[in-house]
RNA sequence: CGGGGUGUGGCUCAAUGGUAGAGCGUUCGCUUGGGGUGCGAGAGACCCCGGGUUCGAUUCCCGGCACCCCGACCA
């Protein structure tokens, strides 16, 4: 391609809200540009990089019998009616009505529309096990979209999904994927990790999320030593031996704290540690009020919560209920004598009869909490001396401090940008939808199925984040848009811009891709955006180098750059060709 | 959803109660030719939309919209 007449403006400066160094980056080489909040244009040179990356996953996909398909984006109510989603999915779900009045929504994803497919023509355990995947853009409607295309509204994503007879067969072709996908990462040449993940709103009972390290990933990321690792938003903490010597509890006392509401303004006032503080939490679990206690460091993991009270529905209690509960304002609850407070006055709330603690409370001695009285707190509180939980469980999300559940050794922790995601689905669509087969024995059984994602458009924006300098972008050569930079320095002396012409087709005729910057341009303005642009191999043809029948080439990853002879070239480039 | 901020040429930003300016980019000419060079000339903005106050509003007030930031499980 040549350079004047190609789509490339690039910028000296990125626009004011590019929040991220790959944003940036993707602005100022042209790249992106963005048309509304968490939705984006790719230009020539960023498109040319997404088809790059979505080869790599159809190559990978294909070997392992994946079939390709296209699935509609906007699709018909009734079929996420009848999983259920309609409900649940809440407003990240963008719906549309359509002249006729029937309502539709923009897919987040396609579990419904595939399975729907597959429950229509799939009926015999002959025509199983089946891998179907597509591209294809998606929307959720994000509360608030940032860092560029990584978390944007409208995004490119590979999604594929999996039908088995057998769990036992799914589990196999789940570790099939789960190597393909490692393939595809080492491709796109990411430093990455595999780590254990919640399944979330796609449901399914095993889930791993590829990580590409970074220290500017928004997913935070628990290692151990001994090969653990997990979403924190996943890890479970082992619980720790804690010891009280019950000599040292002290009288309990209140203290009046005026419009202090958080354990931050009651612990800054009182100079204690949070991790004196018992927080007091009210939840309605599938009807029924709940109290969680966390101890003030930590934050409370809504999924264990639901998982240790076995709860399908866990939600936070409104204000009124907190109030009918513990007779105070908001800020102001704690565990003492909790349950004997209800009022019922208020609304028709029912009693507390659950208070469920974190582990990490076993441990605090002299604890602080709400008094249920209004702007008091109570200092001093003992477990088992002043109230006594129900239950015990891993509540909290995992911090510093926490010990891996596999080894007892302390957590360490991470950041990553997720890239792509599995997930072990089990029946839960098939049994909705009721996609079934019948085995061997003509009984009718729903499918085991399995999906498996993967964020195309954030793939791109995590290969910068992962590799660029100052000048630009670094790009692994398996996804450079174009393998080469040809810059010309002297367009106008005939000579140099001749033996320009006969290089660039030679690179053509041995099959490598390349930009030639042919442009009547100074020199500086050429190395700047071709260091921006971040392609991997650079070659300067100019009157300089010309004279002694050689050309310059460099690697964008490295600052020496090397005189090449000009007879040596196309056999020198083969060779790095091959090694890409 | 709550709080805050911003909206002025393509980009980054100024200024102003009397309808606007800079830098970058762009166009033309010259210059230069190995790291965003220098000079000159030119094009390009009904100052987000609607209403109000005013003789007069891009500027002040109100409403809307858009975008950005912070927070959203806090107790």
């Amino acid at each position: 391609m040549k350079l004047s007449s190609y789509f490339l403006p690039t910028l000296r400066q990125a626009p004011g809200d590019a929040d991220n160094i790959s944003t940036k980056l993707m602005f100022r080489a042209a790249l992106i540009r963005k048309l509304a909040s968490g939705i984006y244009e790719w230009l020539p040179l960023g498109f040319k990089v997404l088809k790059k990356v979505e080869n790599i996953v159809r190559e990978e996909l294909d070997k392992i019998g994946a079939q390709e398909v296209w699935l509609p984006v906007i699709q018909p109510k009734d079929l996420w009616v009848e999983t259920g989603r309609w409900a649940v999915y809440g407003k990240e779900l963008l719906r549309i009505k359509d002249r006729k009045d029937s309502e539709f929504c923009f897919a987040p994803t396609a579990e419904e529309v595939i399975t729907n497919m597959v429950r229509r023509d799939v009926t015999s355990h002959r025509q199983l096990p089946m891998t179907l995947y597509q591209f294809g853009a998606k929307f959720r409607d994000e509360i608030r979209p940032r860092f560029g295309v990584m978390r944007a509204r409208e995004f490119y994503m590979k999604d594929a999904y999996s039908f088995h007879a057998t769990e036992e067969d799914c589990e196999n072709y789940y570790k099939v994927m789960f190597k393909a996908y490692e393939r595809i990462f080492k491709r796109c040449g990411f430093k990455f990790m595999s780590v254990e993940a919640d399944s979330g709103p796609i449901g399914g009972n095993l889930s791993h999320e590829f990580m590409v390290i970074s220290e500017t990933g928004e997913a935070q990321i628990a290692l151990c030593d001994c090969g653990y690792a997990a979403n924190v938003e996943k890890a479970e903490a082992a619980e720790s031996e804690y010891s009280i010597d019950e000599s040292k509890f002290k009288p309990m006392a209140d203290i009046a704290t005026p419009d202090m509401y958080t354990v931050e303004d009651v612990a800054n006032f009182m100079k204690i540690s949070k991790k004196r503080f018992i927080k007091t939490l009210f939840f309605i679990a599938d009807e029924e009020p709940v109290l969680a206690l966390i101890r003030g460091d930590n934050e409370l993991n809504e999924n264990k919560l639901r998982k240790a009270l076995n709860a399908v529905n866990l939600e936070k209690a409104s204000e009124t209920v907190y109030q009918s509960i513990s007779d105070c304002k908001v800020g102001f609850a704690g565990p003492v004598d909790i349950k004997s407070r209800f009022k019922s006055s208020k609304d028709s709330s029912k009693p507390l009869k659950t208070i469920i603690a974190d582990y990490a409370l076993k441990g605090v001695l002299n604890g602080v909490s709400g008094a249920n009285k209004d702007d008091y707190h109570t200092v001093n509180i003992n477990i088992g001396r002043d109230y006594n939980p129900d239950a015990f469980a891993d509540l909290h999300v995992a911090s510093e401090g926490d010990l891996c559940l596999k080894c007892g050794n302390p957590l360490k922790f991470s950041r990553g940008i997720e890239v792509g995601q599995t997930f072990k689905l089990g029946v839960k669509y098939s049994k909705s939808l009721k996609c079934e087969f019948v085995d061997e024995h003509q009984k009718s059984i729903p499918m085991v199925m399995g999906c498996y994602g993967i964020g195309i458009s954030r793939i791109v924006a995590a290969a910068i984040e992962q590799s660029n300098d100052k000048d630009g972008i670094i790009w692994p050569p398996s996804i450079a848009p174009f393998e080469i930079s040809l810059i010309t320095i002297e367009t106008e002396d005939e000579e140099v811009y001749k033996t320009s012409e006969r290089i660039y087709n030679e690179i053509h005729k041995i099959g490598m891709t390349v930009l030639w910057d042919e442009r009547n341009e100074r020199a500086g303005i050429k190395f700047k955006d071709s260091d921006l642009i971040g392609l991997p191999y650079r070659i300067v043809i100019s009157a300089k180098t010309l004279k002694d029948s050689e050309c310059e080439f460099k690697m964008r990853s490295s600052d020496k750059a090397e005189r090449w002879k000009l007879s040596e070239l196309s056999a020198k480039l083969l060779e790095l060709k091959n090694k890409i």
